[in-house]
DNA sequence: AACCAAATATGATTTAAATCATGTTTTAAA
DNA sequence: TTTAAAACATGATTTAAATCATATTTGGTT
């Protein structure tokens, strides 16, 4: 569905979010431990998310990243994969016609954009304070 | 969503079909430059469905490959799926978790249940004769 | 001002998916 | 029974995504 780079993505701001809510800024190792990713990897995805004003960055001693609390109810799952994997999820044909369209439509074109569509409201109506407190109360995990 | 083999392998089913409902036999070479796919790579993909008994193939002079018109109906979207790209479509984790379960969920785990449960619901109720029709009315296409 | 811990930037390597190439088997027809 | 057209089988190559490595910049601390 989801490119490994968007799904790692959206951990870390998972877990940043997680992690500010309670005042904590949090500095790469911590992020890629805490999510199981590799540490250089998920270092340049956060810089995607930090130049896509998704996630802030702290440089030098004690910096990190954060996400400021009153930010996280505006900031939806939708902003995240577009920032990473772009609009392929909700315009791509799903057998991969260059030009599929609702005038030059593929055999499953209106099933498939029902999908699309399916995925694309939840994307949109998915905010990162939801999903941070998840986390924080215990009941949904980022690792394994 | 699907890997490139799955979309090459739909389409060519797809083609197969709206050629066989006419009692029309179908190459190797035909099916590459109709769905527009790389030859080679078509071929062992066709093999996949071959051995899957989704589609039937003859060997020789005069061979190609085909689907008996009455199989049509009862030949569902899932199949080719579950045959090429196995059950990751339905049963992997949104965000790439290995262990992500009712017990062990992620984040998005029911988000994600529920446009997984409408994709699948798809792809069981969708049947190659339908698809066919398509092609053959010229309402849709397979390549571009 | 010097130092160190952090993010940032860039390029190299690895891995898996996609694609290509080549040889083998089967079967109808001449 | 030879030939040719087809599918089948297998391995090599290419490409793009994922991962790794290394050097640079920034900013607080001493």
């Amino acid at each position: 569905m989801f490119s490994k780079t968007c799904e790692y993505g959206i951990r870390a701001t998972i877990f940043i979010a997680s992690q500010s809510y309670q005042d904590n800024r949090v500095g790469l190792k911590d992020i890629a431990e805490k999510i199981d990713s590799p540490e250089a990897f998920t270092a340049k995805i956060l810089q995607i998310l930090s130049k896509s004003n998704i996630i802030h960055s702290i440089k030098g001693v004690g910096g990190g990243f954060e996400i400021p609390k009153e930010k996280m109810s505006q900031i939806k799952l939708i902003q995240i994969v577009a920032a990473i994997d772009g609009d392929r999820v909700f315009t791509g044909c799903g057998l991969g016609l260059s030009h599929c369209s609702e005038t030059h439509p593929c055999p499953v074109h209106d099933r498939f954009k029902e999908i699309r569509n399916n995925l694309a409201n939840m994307l949109e109506n998915t905010n990162l304070e939801e999903l941070a407190m998840g986390i924080k109360s215990g009941d949904t995990f980022l690792r394994y």
